[in-house]
DNA sequence: TGAAGAACGTCAGCTTCACTGACATTCACG
DNA sequence: CGTGAATGTCAGTGAAGCTGACGTTCTTCA
């Protein structure tokens, strides 16, 4: 990887393609030892920010599609993070809630994930840390609701 | 596209993810009159940074595979905006040079993609976009010389 | 009450992106 | 020359995520 020419630092879709590569190596890493994908994370956390969530609720806060929320459940069912049961309310749904195991592993992940961030920020000082995340929020949240 | 809950706003993941594909959309875009994509640009951009690369010099330059670039030449001279011509000093390789056609392509997407950033860094003040630029790169470039 | 339509979860198939592995050609070096 | 490396090419693979179709269940309205 000697890599990136002058032409393209300044180019912003290149500098984001690098560093959310970066980023997502960082993250894989931090999160091996817990056998989880930052994705997987990102489930995780979305059904821990609120309690009995069906699928679909869960795949809109994801902001994912709800079919590939079934493979994320699929997977994180099998290593026994989540656990479906048929909503008594309503027997189309499943309500998708953390187990035991779940609930320690995304405390434990969420803490090596942050380990992470501040590594891939390292560079920055903390000021600048501080205003890169605003920065990054304001452009990305900016006018998601366009159509 | 309601989507993003708290829980997520705070991970560097789910922002960049957010982030690229708004500059993805802005670009494509600002892109689209010229029938080029934002990675096509970006190879126009590594050819006409250095006079006769050879592809894989090209796509060393790019941070992309050899392969990968095949692929990115053939549509690229599909489109008449590049030309493959034997090097006469090593037959084994192509060397890549831009038409005028493709100069032409490339001075006006790059104008073009060029206000597509502007428009993505709009919600960031002036010195914000410019020190979000600058942290950026930092992060990116920061230390890809690990392996 | 019962029939039509919508919502939910699931599955198969497709698309995009980029990689690995294998191959032929060409060069370089002994 | 002849072996090994570099170059371009192609087929196959993998990840990620989507669309479309299907069966089940709920809702609504006549």
């Amino acid at each position: 990887m000697s890599t990136t020419a002058p032409e393209l630092s300044g180019r912003l879709g290149h500098l984001f393609k690098h560093a959310q590569l970066r980023l997502a190596e960082l993250n894989a890493e931090a999160l091996a030892p817990f056998g989880i994908s930052g994705r997987e994370l990102a489930v995780l956390l979305v059904l821990a920010g609120q309690e009995a969530a069906s699928q679909q609720q869960a795949a809109g806060r994801l902001g994912v599609d709800r079919t590939t929320m079934v493979a994320f459940l699929d997977a994180l069912e099998d290593k026994e993070l989540v656990a479906r049961r048929p909503d008594p309310d309503d027997r189309r749904r499943n309500v998708v809630v953390l187990t035991a195991k779940g609930a320690d592993t995304l405390k434990r992940a969420t803490a090596a994930s942050d380990a992470a961030e501040r590594r891939f920020l390292a560079p920055l000082a903390a000021a600048d840390a501080t205003r890169f995340r605003a920065a990054l929020q304001a452009v990305a949240l900016h006018d998601d609701a366009r159509t």
